[in-house]
DNA sequence: TCTGGGGTCCTAGGACCC
DNA sequence: TCTGGGGTCCTAGGACCC
């Protein structure tokens, strides 16, 4: 059953490229929230020695030097290219699942004689044309080898971005992924793939030969599904639907430390609104409401203090103003003065489909009716004038504790007044 | 001065039951 | 000196992913 594993090269840098051309070659950084660490690099900044997730003030010095571009994250203009990408890419395959913003499994069994290497150029010459960013493609038998081939795309200019590891004969596979270090394989993360080296599992090869019940006694039944996927023995199905979330987190860290508890509980208001449209834009209703707060943890010098508490609902709810009241009831537990806080969030957690309400004799169904046409009404007018033109007071009106982001884009495809404007000078 | 956010799955261990 | 056995459920924590 051959398996595409398609992937946009540098997504977010490549996001920003697509509006500034000027940045094509040159160095650039894409930062997260609070511009605090780089999560996306171009090549000319991975081939600087800039690691994933440096923080962003620890290589200002060599930015300047190189001349780094850096952008804060523009998650709507992400989100906005990605779903471009998605629904051309659903062209190319009845069976697509969508694993994350810049990548996407694709099915290709239905398609018997292709020379799949040309259809993956084919995907990408689309992708370029219409969306105009760039993409790798990694063809194999299992989700895992696809993953693996896509890599190889990626690295190894040779394969000019499309890797089909089925086009490869058994020995020259197995040599190329003698090559390849264990931790590249999907799923070996930085603590398992230490402990692999010290058993003297160094390459993908290794691992792929190494004997699955031991795998599974040092390790896990994961990892041992793993080894079976290197083997070409595809034991991950391609998830078409996505399963509603189990839990929805909403958290951010503050532009500037907060010490009181009036500025924490507008924070808390304010994620927890963002959690409650998520939890309504799946149809559930959520159990339990956990919030936590900590100091900064970097700063071991300075008072430290990191709680959190689940404060469960009485009856399950998707109504912003019940899920606060929970949430600032457990805020007013947790909050210890005389601390510089540094970041709160909350979690919606024991969710079940609406559908499901539990019902007792002591409903108010009038009440429950009148808070399901509030929040539909918040919802309608957020999504039409825009997220946030309806919101609760108390989510405060100052924020001055509000992530910063001084190196935005515009929304260039989402909305009018910041469309990208072309001039020919 | 400045260090992200949002998820999943599995396992071990404790509580509890008969 | 000797202190059952087997099962379920729940939770916290660890590992991973992007």
């Amino acid at each position: 059953m051959p398996i595409a594993l398609i992937d946009c090269n540098n997504f977010y840098v490549s996001c920003e490229r697509v509006f500034q051309p000027r940045l094509e070659g040159r160095p650039v950084v894409v930062l997260s929230n609070n511009d605090g660490c780089v999560v996306a690099r171009s090549q000319e900044v991975r081939d600087l020695g800039v690691k994933m997730a440096a923080p962003w003030f620890q290589i200002r010095e060599l930015a300047e030097r190189h001349g780094i571009i850096a952008f804060s994250s523009n998650y709507t203009l992400y989100a906005d290219m990605s779903n471009r990408v998605m629904s051309l890419l659903a062209d190319f395959s009845p069976q697509q699942e969508i694993y994350s913003i810049d990548e996407c499994f694709l099915d290709l069994s239905g398609f018997k004689h292709l020379d799949y290497t040309a259809y993956g150029q084919r995907i990408r010459t689309m992708i370029k044309q219409h969306v105009g960013l760039p993409v790798c493609v990694g063809i194999s038998a299992s989700k895992t080898l696809a993953k693996l081939a896509n890599h190889v795309a990626k690295k190894r200019p040779g394969y000019a971005g499309v890797c089909d590891f089925n086009a490869l004969d058994a020995a020259a596979l197995d040599a190329l992924l003698s090559t390849i270090a264990v931790g590249e394989v999907w799923g070996v993360g930085p603590r398992i793939s230490a402990r692999l080296i010290d058993m003297g599992i160094t390459t993908v090869l290794d691992l792929k030969r190494a004997p699955p019940k031991m795998i599974r006694t040092q390790f896990s039944v994961v990892l041992e599904r793993t080894v079976a996927e290197l083997n070409g023995e595809a034991c991950l199905t391609l998830e078409e639907i996505a399963p509603p979330k189990q839990q929805i987190m909403a958290s951010r860290s503050f532009g500037e430390y907060v010490y009181t508890l009036e500025e924490l509980a507008q924070a808390v208001v304010t994620y927890t609104t963002r959690a409650a449209e998520k939890l309504r834009r799946q149809a559930s209703l959520a159990g339990a409401i956990q919030v936590h707060i900590r100091t900064n943890p970097f700063k071991p010098d300075a008072p430290q203090h990191q709680r959190g508490l689940i404060v469960p609902l009485p009856t399950p709810s998707d109504d912003t103003r019940q899920l606060v009241r929970a949430a600032l009831f457990g805020l007013r537990r947790l909050y210890r003065p005389g601390f510089a806080y540094q970041k709160a969030g909350v979690v919606l957690s024991e969710l079940i489909p609406i559908e499901q309400r539990p019902r007792t004799l002591f409903d108010d169904t009038v009440a429950q009716a009148r808070s399901q046409s509030l929040m539909r009404v918040m919802d309608g007018v957020n999504r039409i004038m825009g997220e946030h033109t309806l919101h609760l007071l108390g989510e405060g009106l100052e924020k001055r504790w509000k992530m910063r982001r001084g190196h935005k884009t515009p929304n260039y495809t989402t909305r009018f007044d910041e469309i990208a404007v072309a001039r020919a000078d």
